[in-house]
DNA sequence: AATGTAACGAGCCCTTCTTTACAAAACAAG
DNA sequence: CTTGTTTTGTAAAGAAGGGCTCGTTACATT
């Protein structure tokens, strides 16, 4: 069966240098990660950035140009002396494709090795099984790659976002309760049997995350958290630049948090969504917006926009979620510490007129150092944006493998 | 001013390989590292589970020999074949200190670079004031050196824990309730004057973490926690392996979870304290047996001891500091998944009792994947070991920065 | 005592990086 | 337009490591 690989940790002893291949591979590969970063970027200018010689650095430059990893993409002039050419990562030499299943969108995008988005589609969820859903996915991808042009050898890395968690080992989903049918082998199996062996699953909030990181407030900050507030609830974590996903990759399922009593919701509720989830995600503010008396109130955005306009009940219910993701966000300072929080999801969009609740009542709750919290800079694309970015980190790696012995393309 | 540095990351690129000696030193790196985890071990087995062809290794290790950093410790007989030679590293190429501060008692150890301890002190807090208490603590440790007729020079790190979270930046420790005073910068000054610069300070309950992470129940666990339940609280945290700091070094504050409406608590106290403490530590048990009745409880071990003879009011108290632990432990299992948790500290280590309850507690308040729940392995000497563990790694870093130009000894 | 096995060590070859040096290309000044 | 300056690109020489292979040594077995 297909490896499908999480990213597995070596666990033991640093690679030594096994002889002077391993050397000049090294540096290929430092050269090509600096690349990433800094491109366009003079030859150079690569070598005293990564201390190396120039020879080096040339050659380096020379034989990833070899693989089709790197190209040239000008000549820098203006400054006295020899005119230096540019170079860059060619993008082109692969396509990687992300995807954000939710209940109720599934969004795609297909994209270059940078992460820039080539072209997407969104469809509504087929929840009604969930091989049928699995299958739409499938589909879709197939489609997109084919409306582009896209053959599938181009493509080095498809990952998958869904609510719960993936575990390697079995080779299932578990814990995605709002994906009914979610949890069974043959999805996965269908992925690797209709995709191949390049699709890696992962939580969409710790794909939110990652996006955050690649592209939102988190850019340069190694210690953050992501918090989802939407139909449900979740966090993805980053500490020291990395995510963080737990033992059994369940960290950050934070909707079982304790956040008080969660008046009048049914036991049973609580515990299967988590007593966070039940008292704050999108259904549980209309309702309580409703029972508080708001008639007209369909959606999330109606709620905040009454509070917006003054209605005592709506900013009742909204400085009463603003209060719970305090109660949460305490529990998630004290335990992690972040230096930033960062609210996403359908609600955490809207979350900039309680920040300043939030903000003062986890003052008052806790005398730590407070994280800035803000609300995300991605939107709605979060997921898709951090898969993309999980999946052009995989497919670097990938195809610098296989550029050390084989062809090139684009 | 002296480094005392906080682990800094280095954040840019990885290091390229400048040349063939930069090579060497790697190789030699590995295997040294190898050494400390593997010792005694032949030349044959260092090169094959290095990847190390056998005459690179030889060369390591003789040059490794050379600066003093490894040794020859007998020969393997026995077997087919010329005998081989075991080698180990050289623990007696430097010295290092753990101390403990704590409210009550200060202790403090000497130890080689294994961190088997030499020998070992313990003294009452003098904390009359923060200055005098860091004068006995220097003073103490001077005393330990001079009585093993360990010199300056030998001692390569000097690791101090204590309550509170040190902040690199303004060289202070904050967050010191159980210190009162210990946040002046002068105490961190006075260390770095009576014990030159290679003072690092840490978290005691972060080091208990690393503790039990080097010689207890978490020695193979790439990730746990630590919590501590005694006259205070806190957690230390291990996550792939290693210890999270989190961004201001407050990670695992746990002391303010929020547990419930903790009845019966003046506001203040919650506030300064934190709610979980305020609840769970030893002084609140015991105020709370009292409260029941029990006015012979003196110690939590009274109350253990009372609930273990089947006192009813005992058993009530025993059981609400479980159902209490097990709602913090639902936060720090919903927020960063460990595979395992370890109590410790004054009460923690009479947890065993109520091991069972909380448990089921949580597996009641969470359906998520749960960890092992065990007492620690280590005991009381957590912090220490852990202090100890975190300086052998200072020094042996540093120990091969300066053996690859200096002098040897031992 | 003879044989097999494993460790050690020296010599050789290959690869890589750096240094040094020189040629090429752009701009600036006359 | 020519000449000089500056930076880039590349080639050759020099230095240093690591792997491979083989011969030697030492221990255990029979």
């Amino acid at each position: 069966m297909a490896p499908m690989s999480q990213r597995a940790d070596t666990g033991s002893f640093a690679a030594p240098m096994r002889g002077p291949g391993s050397m000049r591979e090294a540096n290929e590969w430092v050269v090509l990660e600096y690349l990433r970063v800094h491109a366009p970027v003079s030859a150079p200018q690569v070598a005293s950035d990564t201390q190396l010689s120039r020879p080096t650095a040339n050659l380096a430059l020379a034989r990833l140009e070899a693989a089709g990893l790197v190209r040239q993409t000008g000549v820098r002039t203006g400054r006295a002396g020899r005119a230096a050419r540019l170079w860059e990562p060619n993008h082109d030499a692969g396509r990687v494709v992300g995807v954000d299943v939710g209940g109720q969108w599934i969004r795609l995008a297909l994209a270059d090795l940078a992460g820039r988005i080539l072209d997407r589609r969104r469809a509504a969820s087929r929840t009604a099984s969930a091989t049928e859903l699995a299958q739409q996915i499938a589909q879709a991808v197939v489609a997109l790659l084919a409306d582009n042009s896209v053959g599938q050898q181009e493509v080095l890395s498809i990952v998958i976002g869904s609510p719960g968690i993936y575990d390697p080992v079995s080779r299932q989903v578990r814990h995605a309760s709002n994906l009914p049918g979610w949890e069974q082998p043959a999805v996965v199996d269908l992925f690797s049997d209709e995709l191949g062996d390049r699709v890696t699953f992962e939580n969409d909030a710790d794909l939110a995350a990652l996006g955050e990181q690649a592209a939102g407030l988190g850019r340069d900050v190694p210690d953050f958290v992501y918090v989802t507030v939407g139909s449900g609830v979740g966090m993805g974590m980053i500490a020291g630049g990395r995510l963080q996903r737990g033992a059994h990759g369940a960290a950050g399922e934070i909707a079982f948090l304790l956040v008080g009593d969660a008046p009048g919701d049914p036991a049973g509720e609580v515990r299967e969504r988590g007593m966070l989830e039940s008292a704050t995600a999108a259904d549980a503010i209309v309702a309580a917006a409703r029972a508080a008396g708001l008639a007209s109130a369909a959606s999330v955005a109606d709620v905040f926009a009454a509070a917006q306009d003054g209605d005592p009940a709506a900013v009742a219910v909204v400085e009463r979620e603003a209060d719970l993701l305090a109660r949460a966000l305490v529990m998630v300072v004290a335990i992690t510490d972040p230096q930033l929080v960062v609210l996403g999801g359908g609600v955490g969009i809207h979350a900039g007129f309680l920040l300043q609740r939030l903000r003062q009542r986890l003052g008052e709750l806790v005398p730590l150092p407070l994280p800035r919290i803000a609300v995300s800079a991605v939107g709605e694309d979060a997921t898709i944006i951090g898969g993309l970015a999980r999946a052009t980190s995989i497919a670097w790696q990938r195809a610098f493998e296989v550029g050390r012995g084989g062809g090139a393309r684009g």
